[in-house]
DNA sequence: ATTCGTTATTCATTTCTGTATATAACGAAT
DNA sequence: ATTCGTTATATACAGAAATGAATAACGAAT
């Protein structure tokens, strides 16, 4: 019964493309709550993050597929808005995917550390 | 039979203790090469570390766990040696035995990115 | 034309991480 | 006692990464 939980087995994942970051749980996020409020900005505060930065996780995810995850426009009623794509709503489906599969691979290695 | 080898899973897996880092590969790579040239300095060399860093490593994890990865003496014949305990070789085939699967979990899924 | 809130962009600042450098401590061998 | 290469430790420095602030651009609504 020795319970050790101080010792635990922890990681990071990512999609990678042409060998740097592309995706992760961070984007996910962001993405997921930019399609529920439809404003960067609104995202970023929520997830207490810039909008310099969030907005450059949009752009770099935008330039370097084949298709953009967001669509954004500004002026107009609102101020502006933006607009998550189909290819937006798959990273978020594809990405959970594997994330969930990550984090069952840590819990179920977790409780055999022995040291 | 499209081949995306540009995208790819990644990622990076650790052990923790008390929430923050203890093991991961660099420091296991550390210690296997300690227990093989006896010198906290050739190991670091080895690697192309700064000394300072790779004695930082070991003495975290000496002082963290409740017995010493690597016992270290100084002067003497060669000026001095560092030796990898046996609390030290578990962290070595624990954390490798770990970090196999998890490379496995990560080749498994890589082919599977449709984005 | 003015207002409004957001998108888009730049710049300076800060914070973090690791490096380089220098120095002391050490003990066996000579 | 001197030499030798390593361990141990502090300080200063450099580069990278994240942050914050400031500003321009925009278009619908009034």
């Amino acid at each position: 019964m020795s319970e050790d939980t101080a010792l635990k087995l922890n990681g990071k994942l990512w999609i990678e493309l042409n060998g740097s970051k592309l995706v992760g749980p961070g984007r996910v996020e962001l993405l997921e709550r930019i399609r529920d409020c439809g404003s960067i900005r609104q995202a970023a505060l929520q997830m207490n993050m810039s909008y310099r930065q969030a907005w450059q996780m949009i752009e770099d995810m935008n330039t370097r597929l084949d298709a953009p995850v967001v669509i954004s426009q500004r002026g107009g009623k609102g101020g502006g808005n933006a607009v998550v794509t189909e290819k937006g709503e798959m990273v978020i489906v594809e990405f959970k995917s594997f994330y969930k599969k990550f984090q069952q691979f840590l819990s179920k290695h977790s409780g055999s550390i022995n040291l």
